[in-house]
DNA sequence: TCCACAATAGGAACACGTTCTAGATTGCCC
DNA sequence: GGGCAATCTAGAACGTGTTCCTATTGTGGA
């Protein structure tokens, strides 16, 4: 079977390698949504994903590395949810906002133990991880940025600087605000009332 | 020798308790000075501390309660110099937040394995944290709606509530922005610059 | 002074992330 | 099909955070 790998950068490799890796991020994704971080053991990903130790390191450098880019991949599902949603709910940019972080972060509550590993994953990793780390950030970003403009006439423009400036704040607090929850140092209501004072400091129009 | 024990809350214990706590905690600030994180290692902060394994886990039950001590008695002692150094410079809100963000970091930058160090234990500390970690927050708050208002004719009401959101943002994103430069994701001029345009957007008079 | 008992020292033991080794398997080129 | 390089498996081994155990030391009360 000679396959001719038309394939997109993040899926190089034979159809068993994608097979493996889907299969090591499904198990890293099951493990951490039953039991959290400490349950995403680097033996039990690869016994529940049937490859070996050393395979598993030699997909993923890391328990961070592998954490990381499970949670690169939901966020490509999340925002490709919200690409199919159409135009977003909302008359002003702040209420356009408020309602993707709040749908954002429902998901993410409703199922706290995955939050909590991916959350302490991303907080943890250091440089070697920039590259899965940007991902998400831009990912992020773009969700605001075109959040903000959603339906508007300048819809399809690009995102001046200041928005961009705005959004990162957003994910700044956002971040801050899913760490407070995730270890256990706020609750969800709080999480989500921090959020919008944040939104409505920084979008007032 | 019967030592009545009339001792602020953080203080319990006698003299050679008291004794052992410090010197555990200059142990760890000077490995983590020296070598960061990872350095601190806790057979490593035993032996220099001259105590036994045991009892340095008698006196913090992990090693990221023993760096989230070490953060808070940082704070203490830059709350205390701030406050010893009158008015702070500066005409609107933002040029004063802005100064003392800037001051700060760049004490955190001029030690950078200790920063990163104490980042990295306040990032992963979870709820049996939550009260070392309340001492940290609460110290930034009040650093930040202080220089809101110093030198101001309303220095000495209390903040109001946006103030606090607004010091409470701020806050969050300071600490993505140290997070970023701990973990080698942004230098330390990008740090400077996203803090302070998020201050520019927060406190427009 | 002496006794009970808590705190400490010293170090073994265990868990999990990570690395390494040796042999089996797969895939590709001729 | 044969050879060769890459990949995979299975599991041992190692480092560091954490726990546990025993003997020793310090301390406060009778």
């Amino acid at each position: 079977m000679s396959t001719t790998n038309s394939l997109t950068v993040e899926e190089l490799g034979s159809a068993a390698q994608r097979d493996r890796r889907k299969r090591i991020l499904d198990a890293t994704y099951a493990l951490a949504s039953d039991g959290g971080f400490d349950a995403v053991q680097m033996r039990a990903v690869a016994d529940q994903a049937e490859v070996a130790l050393g395979t598993l390191y030699r997909y993923f450098p890391s328990k961070i590395h592998l954490l990381v880019s499970a949670l690169a991949r939901e966020f490509d599902r999340n925002e490709a949810l919200i690409k199919e949603m159409g135009p977003i709910p909302g008359d002003t940019a702040a209420a356009r906002v408020i309602y993707i972080m709040k749908r954002t972060t429902r998901g993410l509550q409703g199922d706290p133990k995955l939050t909590e590993a991916l959350t302490r994953a991303f907080m943890f990793a250091d440089s070697s991880v920039a590259a899965e780390i940007h991902t998400v950030g831009m990912s992020l970003t773009t969700m605001l940025t075109h959040a903000m403009h959603s339906g508007q006439p300048t819809e399809h423009a690009e995102p001046t600087a200041e928005d961009i400036a705005i959004a990162r704040v957003i994910g700044d607090v956002w971040l801050s605000a899913l760490m407070a929850w995730v270890t256990g140092r706020s609750s969800a209501a709080e999480t989500g009332a921090h959020l919008e004072t944040a939104v409505g400091l920084l979008l007032r129009d």
